[in-house]
DNA sequence: CCAGTATTCCAATGAATATTGGAATACTAT
DNA sequence: ATAGTATTCCAATATTCATTGGAATACTGG
């Protein structure tokens, strides 16, 4: 028979089938990475990192770019973006009790209840937008407008934010928890601060917002 | 942090990351079907096929109906399908040198060559269009108007079929060989027959062909 | 060429998975 | 109740996979 049609199938499935893989490919989504890069933005090791990295590329869901002594790895394309998105939403729309985000967002520790969540886009109009990833990931692209203040840099540099405008954070998608903790951070310091549920991963895989990028 | 989410996505690509979880997902696509009617079907023993059914229902992907002594499966949705044929294109379009369905249709043995495909909805028009599949599986969905002669009993039917007219068939998806085998002892027999390059899993995922069923 | 850095390859270990046969369970029909 | 059928559970085996440390490779800059 033509059994191997599905076992070629099944090499896309085997690649995405490791929470690990999962994470890279977020981190991926946000802006080309070389490995040790991946390994210190995701804690796993080095050589750890390069054999999930060579899964993927066997997979086709990446592609390599070498600069000099070392290898960039970015995402073979948007629609990689988008399975990770499909499969996201079949997770939640058939495991509902489970679900990763509302664990985080509800059961949890409960202290993310002090952050409330924007669900759509229409309320960004006239708020201050606010990408607090790492710097390298804002300039490969991020939320027309948006300002850029890493996490890291957050408390030092909170004089920059607005207090007489709503704040709209935002990262790296809905399961990046840096804007969540910016934004407790702001309120903490009475800025009316909210997080954005989605971000740059589930842009690009739809399509929908274009990235501006800078040179 | 949330490492939670990625695992618990993964759980969803663990379950598409066997080649033969995706063939009985392909079999669930066309009708609910019981375990030793997978197991018939698939060629696998019956507490493998068991056995996957756990882990797909594990991941949420199909649910169960008893009825008296026999429990039938079905997909918990047409996303399910859904997400079947967006690795399907994702394999193709990424792997496209090892594409399985290439493969099948251009190294393989050659003997497919003899089968025109057809590749757009619009050859249809006027032409007799012929379901293959399993009896059962056509009276849970056929496309609308289609005769049925499972493959089996084609070649002693062979008479029904019309001579004067385009005859087109298709079977149960992409990686379905039904419809290419049943054209190809058409034409034998000098009937202007093609196969269909997509098939009910496609339809059924895109959602856009209503698929009739019979009481 | 040499030292230094980034990445991959290799080997080894432990964990998870697939498959199978046999026992256990759940239901039907007599 | 009893026999019969369909399915799942359990245990065992072989296979595959994830992770890690150390060696090998590929490149850069003196």
């Amino acid at each position: 028979m033509n059994r191997d049609a599905y076992a070629h199938v099944a090499r896309i499935g085997k690649a995405i089938s490791s929470g690990n893989r999962l994470e890279l490919l977020e981190l991926l989504a946000q802006a080309e990475q070389s490995v040790d890069s991946l390994s210190r933005l995701s804690g796993m090791g080095v050589t750890t990192v390069s054999a999930h990295l060579q899964v993927l590329k066997g997979a086709g869901l990446v592609r390599t770019r070498r600069d000099g002594t070392r290898i960039h790895y970015r995402l073979a394309g948007p629609e990689v973006a988008g399975l990770f998105v499909a499969m996201k939403n079949m997770a939640a729309r058939v495991l509902p009790g489970l679900s990763a985000i509302d664990g985080e967002k509800d059961s949890g520790s409960g202290r993310d209840d002090s952050v409330p969540l924007i669900r759509t886009i229409e309320e960004i109009r006239e708020a201050y937008m606010l990408d607090v990833r790492p710097a390298h990931e804002y300039q490969a692209g991020h939320y027309p407008g948006a300002a850029s203040i890493p996490l890291d840099g957050l408390a030092s540099r909170i004089g920059e934010v607005p207090r007489d405008r709503r704040v709209i954070v935002y990262c790296r998608g809905e399961f990046c928890l840096l804007a969540r903790d910016a934004a407790r951070l702001m309120r903490g310091q009475g800025i009316d601060a909210y997080a954005m549920d989605e971000g740059v991963l589930e842009w690009r895989a739809s399509g929908d917002v274009d990235l501006t990028a800078t040179a």
